[in-house]
RNA sequence: GGCGGCGUGGCCGAGUGGCUUAGGCAAGGGACUGCAAAUCCCUGUACAGCGGUUCGAUUCCGCUCGCCGCCUCCA
């Protein structure tokens, strides 16, 4: 039985699925107007260990994770530099997918794009009007969400609490400032799509509802994301399926923010760090490692000193790995029980962490199934120890070599300078009765 | 104003009504090593403050202080 937390019950409950032993999710993926930040590498690297998980455990997922292309923001952005949206999108999603294949996250099964529901959607709003639940005016077609019972499950208060905020769009025409856009008609210079209430183009919310009950039908097993997008997203987009008549979906999980001295990190306050560059001066595996080990329920600060900690911590388990690369046993069963004890119950990874530490410890003390324990449940997570020895360039084996040689002649001056030279152009030298190994 | 979360040892970060009270990083001491590296051994006695419940609270309750998130685009 796996246990996660639900926002809609705020408790953490078992996640029931809809077809035994086949657990179908949908994630919320990029809008790509810009590159990338380290929250969004938390947020896919979140559904990555989630994902490499439960098909660890055996069950078969498919994972669902979108690609807003037609947004504001991509819009904005287009008209701003003189392109299309098609452009802006191309690049900027080139650049996420490798920024996520560099993190070690797999793909989903299914990524579907909003400008190719636009047809589907089209139909769905219609849907809605004629159920009473939307209607017409003169920018678009809105939500009607007085009509709708049950509004505010995930928010968790009453719809009657919410405050209007000081920046929410003035709009005479809504019928209430919490309506929301299921249709937006056509401004100059925007892409724009036909529709029964002429040229314009979806709104935010809609598509995910289209598509997730589109790719994985009534009643799918659990919707995730970052928690920022519980209200309004959330609730919107299971506002907009309930009032079409669908079941949505039964469970919610949604992960903490990444945060940068002590605050959200975010675009609009400027404080983030490109992924790109955080994984051009860290090792993707350590960022993953850093995520571990905090509850992704938890918010955690990303920074020089917290990614170093992680680093480090990294080093002992490639030292690890590198030291029983070719260890023959099998996994301790009672560690791994222990492992899945803790992952089964809301992912406790920072736990999960520490059973594979733990391993490592009993490893280097002699326990040859705890050696490969580690491997196995680090694979879990996908976490890639470094296990293969690493390609060193032919000059520095002749170092190596060499100062083997002066080692062996008890010339430990020349030995020294040798590992002095290795040292400054980064290797970490380890000699040991049966030579000396580099590695960096 | 409403809703929610958090405050743990030098740092990160779990957890628990009392039991030998995670794990990582860093630090100090020791072992091993020609020296290093890797590894091993040892050391730290923490739970914001004030009350309350209790035989006993870091853990339960209340209050206070501080911090953060959502209610607005946002992973």
């Amino acid at each position: 039985m796996i246990r996660l937390h639900d926002t809609a019950s705020g408790q953490v409950r078992e996640l029931e699925m809809r077809d035994p032993g086949k657990v179908s999710i949908y994630h919320c993926g990029p809008t790509p107007y810009d590159v990338p930040h380290v929250g969004h590498g938390r947020n896919t690297l979140f559904y990555d260990v989630l994902h490499r998980y439960l098909e660890w455990r055996g069950l078969d997922v498919t994972l669902v994770s979108n690609v807003t292309d037609i947004e504001d923001k991509i819009i904005r952005r287009s008209i701003a530099e003189g392109r299309s949206c098609a452009d802006v999108v191309a690049e900027f999603e080139a650049i996420h997918w490798s920024a996520m294949d560099r993190l070690g996250v797999l793909r989903p099964d299914h990524v579907p794009k909003a400008t190719q529901y636009v047809e589907k959607m089209v139909a769905f709003i219609d849907e809605l009007i004629g159920r009473g639940h939307a209607y017409e005016t003169s920018d678009g077609v809105y939500f009607e969400v007085r009509t709708l019972p049950g509004y505010g499950l995930l928010a968790r208060q009453p719809l009657d609490s919410l405050r209007a905020g000081a920046r929410v769009e003035i709009d005479e025409d809504k019928r209430e400032w919490f309506d929301f856009a299921l249709w937006k008609k056509a401004k100059p210079g925007e892409p724009t799509w036909e529709s029964p209430w002429g040229p314009g183009r979806p709104g935010w919310h809609i598509e995910c509802t289209v598509m997730s009950l589109d790719l994985l039908g009534d009643g799918f097993d659990l919707h995730t994301a970052g928690d920022d997008l519980t209200f309004p997203h959330h609730e919107n987009e299971r506002a907009q399926a309930v009032g079409a008549g669908h079941a949505f979906s039964r469970h919610w999980t949604h992960h903490a923010m990444v945060e940068v001295e002590g605050q959200k990190m975010s675009k609009s306050l400027r404080n983030f760090t490109a992924l790109t560059d955080l994984l051009d001066h860290t090792d993707a595996r350590a960022y993953r490692l850093l995520t571990l080990r905090a509850h992704y329920k938890s918010p955690f600060d990303v920074s020089p000193d917290t990614l170093a900690d992680a680093e480090s911590g990294l080093d002992r388990l490639d030292a690890f790995a590198r030291r029983f690369a070719d260890v023959p046993a099998i996994p301790d069963p009672a560690t791994v029980e222990k492992f899945r004890g803790f992952m089964d119950d809301d992912l406790k990874t920072p736990q999960a962490v520490a059973v594979i530490f733990d391993a490592v410890n009993a490893a280097h003390k002699g326990d040859e199934r705890a050696a490969a324990t580690v491997f196995e449940l680090t694979g879990a997570v996908g976490l890639d120890l470094k296990r293969a020895p690493q390609a060193v360039d032919a000059e520095t084996q002749r170092q190596v070599a060499e100062m083997d040689d002066a080692r062996q002649a008890r010339d430990f001056a020349r030995a020294d300078a040798i590992r002095a030279d290795l040292v400054s152009r980064g290797w970490v030298v380890e000699s040991g009765p049966s030579g000396t190994v580099v590695h960096r």
